[in-house]
This record gives structure tokens, sequence and C-alpha cells, in this order.
DNA sequence: TGACATGGTTTGCATTACCAACCATTATGA
DNA sequence: TCATAATGGTTGGTAATGCAAACCATGTCA
């Protein structure tokens, strides 16, 4: 059972030299981890509030305050569904796809001295190993939403 | 360069779910991430605060009240150090040392089902491609202090 | 229609984190 | 050697994060 310990070992390391890089680089521009997170889901596509919260595994209290700051500062916005009053729908604003693809390109650039040490067989077995891993590959079956980036 | 993106997401989104798990069996521990590591780290050696501070890339007064608290919780001492008068070590105590063993027993209880879809051989490559992109292989030189787990 | 469920917001609280100012101890150099 | 600087921690102030409970508005259903 020592393969599997081995594994977990890696991916906790791993794990935490990542959300280290990606709290540095959110930092420089003002962002937590978790406001970073919130900008490259709806990057792709817009959300209500409830959906962000039980994806991040937040309180909706908390959603709605992270929202608002976000809205104050200009990356965000509230709009209404049509379909049930209650719903409120996030969008990203054109200022907070810029900053997101700002980040993206730093957190990309920030990672490539880790990831350069991959020749090109190893990248993809390595995106290969972790698809597996992670919830991505089990999930692709149940997905009622399309599939988030984040 | 795709390969390199590819490489980017899949570590962001493995990142973030193993953060997730961490972060849920922290809290059923009421440990924060940030605890849940200095407990992974005091562990195996004793630190001054500063060198947990550095270490995890936070300032030594953040590090001063975790402390704090988790001394007050009875999971961790400080002590002088005989050779400087200033320096605080930090250790762990026989309770810390069990809390810490149970999370880590939980944290690979909740990764197994990830872990668990990968083959004995497929474990190795995956654990040996993760050091390369860790630090931990480029840091091995450098190893003034002995190597941290976590 | 009345009761209940759902989606968000608000309020209050603890924790996390930063910064600046501070104290004690050690190191330096004139 | 003695004043000055540097180092290691703590304290106080502030903002952000996160939870829980109470609340309001809107939908749903018997």
């Amino acid at each position: 059972m020592t393969a599997t310990d081995d594994v977990v070992d890696a991916l906790v390391r791993t794990t935490f030299e990542v959300a280290g890089v990606l709290t540095r680089i959110g930092g420089e521009h003002d962002l937590s981890l978790t406001q970073l997170r919130v900008l490259g889901i709806l990057r792709d596509r817009r959300a209500r509030i409830t959906e962000l919260a039980a994806y991040l595994g937040l309180d909706k209290s908390t959603m709605s305050g992270l929202i608002d700051r976000a809205q104050r500062r200009g990356l965000l916005t509230r709009g209404k569904n049509p379909e049930d009053g209650r719903v409120v729908e996030v969008f990203i604003t054109p200022a907070g796809l810029e900053l997101a693809e700002r980040v993206g390109d730093d957190i990309r650039r920030a990672l490539a001295p880790a990831t350069g040490r991959l020749d090109p067989e190893q990248l993809d077995r390595l995106v290969n190993l972790l698809n597996v891993v992670s919830a991505r590959s089990s999930r692709a079956h149940d997905a009622a939403e399309p599939t988030a980036e984040c």
C-alpha cells in the first residue's frame, strides 16, 4: 500500500506548491484563491450564486459577499433570470475577462519552469494521469452542466 | 505550446480538487488548510516561527497568531532556544501528533477513490512525474535543512 | 389560498492574513 | 566597549474569508 501513500504524498506536495503559486500570482492582482477560481469559472459561462457556492464548497452567504466585492471592483455583474425571479445570474465583465486572461498568462508563465522540466511525451502522460485522478473523467457522465474549466 | 497549457490546466484542476479534499478533511477536525500544513511539517521536525512563515510564504505575525491558536488547543508548544534568546522553537505535542496521524489517515482514505483508479505502474509513473514537476527533485541539492514533508 | 421550499441577502462572529510599530536579544563596527 | 544596526517575535489595527442563523422575496404544491 506504499505506492498509494507515495502518490498521496506527491499529490499533496504538488497541491501546496501549485496553490502557493496561484496565491502569489492572484495576490499580485489583488485576487484571493477563491476569487481567482470564480473568475476562472465565469470566464467560460455564467452561473447562479448557489451553483457557484455548491461547486466551490462554500456557503451561499460567503459567495454573496465574494461576488459583492468583485462586483464593486467591476469584475462581475449580477443579472436577473427572467424565468425565476429568485435567482441571480453572475456574469463576468469585460474588465474581469481581461484580468482573467492576464492572470492566466501569469500562471502559465509562473509554472513554466516546473512544467518545462518535462519533455512532450511526459507532459502528455502527466495530463492523462491527472485526468484519471481528478474527477473530470468520472464526472463526464453526469454532465448536466457544461464541464467547467476550474 | 498546447501541451504545456494542458498540463497547467490539469495541474490547476487537480490542485483545486485536492485542496478541496484537504479543506474538507481539515474542517472535520477544526483545522484550516494552513494549520493542517503546519501540523504536517512539525510532525517530523521542530521549527522556529520565522522558518515556518518563510516556508509557507506567510508573514511572521500571521504565523504567530496561528501558533497561538494551535497552542491554545494543545496541539503545539513554544520552547526557547538556548543558543539564541530571540528565537522561539515550535514543537508538536502528543495530542497534536495524534491528531496529525488521524487527519493523515482520513486524507489517504478520502483520496483512495481517486488514486484507486490507477494501477501500480501508473501510480509509480505519476509519483515520478509529480516529483519532477514539484520542486523536491531540484531542491534535493541545497538541502541545508532536512527535507520537509509538506 | 396557505404552507412549504428555494434563492439570496444581511448580520454577527471567528479565523486568516497583512502591515506597521514595537520589544528583546544578538551582532557589528567605530 | 558601547552605540547602532539587524534579527526574531509579539501586538494592534484593518480587510477579506468563511460559517451560521435570521430574514425577505419568489415559486411551488396540496
